[in-house]
DNA sequence: TTTCCATATTGATTTTTTTCGATATGGGTG
DNA sequence: CACCCATATCGAAAAAAATCAATATGGAAA
């Protein structure tokens, strides 16, 4: 942000400080870095990695041994990723059993790969 | 992490704790996962917006109008911007010009889109 | 029922990231 | 030179995200 130029500094701010004609708005820019935050944790990487792997399902006890952190840890990101709507889950007695949804994660990979084309 | 099954828990165990064939390496999740981090903050994406919507370089001062933190928190997101390498900057006089690294940001891109399309 | 096991949730702590006042830097002007 | 102005950097504080011990939940086995 800077003061506003007076008369005598016109001549000095000549080139700069033309205003960007559409600033994204906070917004907008909420949402879409949202869209990338999911996937900025090594750890969901990890499980949405395991998960695409699979053509099945995968119990959590396997999501467990594939990752560094303990137990409570995957089970906070997996409910990251199941709030964000990028996995479902199903119990079959004492185990949970995890899907990727694969529409999902194809849906925001074509939000993302579009606004990287703008950027780009 | 699950103990591992004993003789007697053999049955019960069926059908769960089938180790994940190749499961991604925390140096690999590390790097996937910081493609996406740069992206996942507003303020940077508004950056990067406004950058890619300008043909040639933007002053510092216009970004700061652009958006809603003050220019110590502008010039720190600038800086992780650069270390990034998806910008660079050049000083006229008192001013700074920062222009959009296209290549680095389509670069990033390939690698991102290459991770999602192995996920959906 | 009691016990055990897998997973989820809670709550507190730690770590990481973001924010911004204060200050430094460095060029332009008088 | 002294002063001003734009931007960068520093340093401390605040906010957000991640971690995990402890505990809750709920189903299956004994």
């Amino acid at each position: 942000m800077t003061t506003l130029p007076t008369i005598e500094l016109l001549e000095r701010t000549t080139g700069c400080c033309t205003p960007i004609p559409t600033p994204l708005s906070e917004v907008e820019a909420d949402s879409i870095s949202n869209d990338f935050q999911i996937f900025a944790h090594p750890v969901r990487v990890q499980i949405l990695t395991a998960l695409a792997a699979s053509a099945d399902s995968v119990c959590v006890c396997d999501l467990e041994t594939a990752v560094a952190v303990k137990q409570p840890t995957v089970s906070y990101h997996l409910k990251l990723l199941r709030d964000a709507g990028l996995v479902s889950y199903e119990r079959q007695g004492p185990w949970a059993y995890y899907t990727l949804n694969r529409e999902a994660v194809t849906t925001r990979q074509a939000r993302i790969r579009a606004y990287l084309e703008g950027w780009g």
